[in-house]
DNA sequence: ACCTGAACACCGTTCAAGT
DNA sequence: ACCTGAACACCGTTCAAGT
């Protein structure tokens, strides 16, 4: 009866995705919960893919920036942790985010705050945008192994590994995780990461080479990594 | 003609995902691929799921560790540098992380490492826990950010998200990251997370509360962090 | 025991045809 | 323009029946 739209799309997708999970998504699916025939839906989106942009960005939107007024790394945790609250609740958005091509506008916010947290601190572009990857590789790990259960912990049946007699350390330690928030553990890795972000982007300019190079990795010769100067607005 | 058995189920398996990704594994290409029928690969493996276990445990089988010898963050980063190493050939193994329970022997052998490495350097059980975790997490979140794309970099289409003007920093800083091997990214980037966690391993035992708590953060009030007591061991 | 054929209940996507 | 019906080329999984 009423006229598809890609806002009602949207809204109907997010509908299925909360109440089936990711794999309760469908196009077919989402084109009955409309009301409408599968292909209907192609009128409006051209992809499963894109639908699946689509209701990222509509969550993304949710993630608060803080103040940027006190220390760039508190600022940055609470952000980075405000998108983990946010994208946490969404499961489906593990499994999406390696389709690739998820980020858009609502994510690039906060790219451009942490980015610019710490370029503002006085921290070279490059080094900036090495610590803003490792921040996002976090994040994106944190959703994804917190959906797959914690390393060690949960293992799976039929490889052998019942997980007891040849892992002791394993064995003992992994019991302690059961006690620890979510939402503490990713705190604490997050402010771990900075803390030592911030000790590296102080003590050198030139990315990590020298220094404690662990035995087993080969050196690559030819590797420019480009223009390290300082950003010209800081 | 030949009779099926586990290994070569595994090995077609492989072979399938070498040449055609993940999305090009599937039980019925698989039987094919063996010259059977479909339903006869389910008397040797039980599921879709159990066959990726299988998979991912041949593959995490490769992964080296060092000598535990030398500096334990020395020792940490080289073997999770190899798992990055092995893994990161194996662009379906970002996939299979996310429905979860993909954790076998062969990964077990590389948590129980850390774990040990952490705790013979004199780390609590539950921070051993927590870095370790943390680690881990990073691995799976660069593996599977590396499939999808750096962040501000790949915006998705037809979300507004041209990426020009409203985001100037992330225009400037994202073309640095082109320059920068994904190995060395990764090294920088682990390097920084174990030197922030030995950091806080020194200054306190408790796990991370009350200093620069984030302003956006609310306090769970209930999260007893468990038993941080020493292991008996070291 | 091990395997096949055939089916069940799904997918994403396309396209001629209708209104 | 917007939508439907029907099809194409797939999925994972099950199960009676064959050898």
């Amino acid at each position: 009866m009423q006229r598809l739209t890609r806002p009602h799309i949207v809204a109907a997708g997010l509908r299925l995705l909360e109440r089936e999970g990711a794999a309760g998504l469908s196009m077919r699916k989402l084109a009955g919960e409309l009301g409408k025939a599968p292909a209907a839906v192609y009128k409006h989106v051209s992809d499963k893919r894109e639908l699946m942009c689509l209701l990222f960005d509509e969550v993304s939107r949710r993630i608060e920036l803080p103040d940027p007024g006190d220390d760039p790394r508190t600022a940055i945790v609470a952000a980075t942790q405000s998108a983990h609250r946010v994208l946490e609740e969404h499961g489906w958005i593990a499994a999406g985010m390696l389709d690739g091509r998820l980020l858009g506008a609502a994510s690039m916010r906060l790219s451009e705050f942490i980015l610019d947290t710490l370029v503002r601190d006085g921290m070279s572009d490059a080094q900036a945008a090495r610590v803003h990857v490792a921040i996002w590789e976090y994040l994106v790990g944190h959703l994804v192994a917190a959906r797959a259960g914690a390393p060690g912990l949960t293992p799976c049946p039929a490889t052998g590994a019942d997980g007891a007699e040849d892992y002791p350390t394993v064995r003992r330690v992994a019991p302690l995780l059961a006690g620890m928030s979510d939402q503490e553990r990713f705190a604490a890795g997050l402010r771990a990461l900075l803390d030592g972000a911030f000790a590296q982007g102080r003590s050198r300019t030139e990315p990590p080479a020298a220094p404690q190079e662990p035995p087993t990795a080969p050196r690559q010769p030819g590797t420019d990594p480009g223009s390290d100067r300082r950003s010209p607005r800081a």
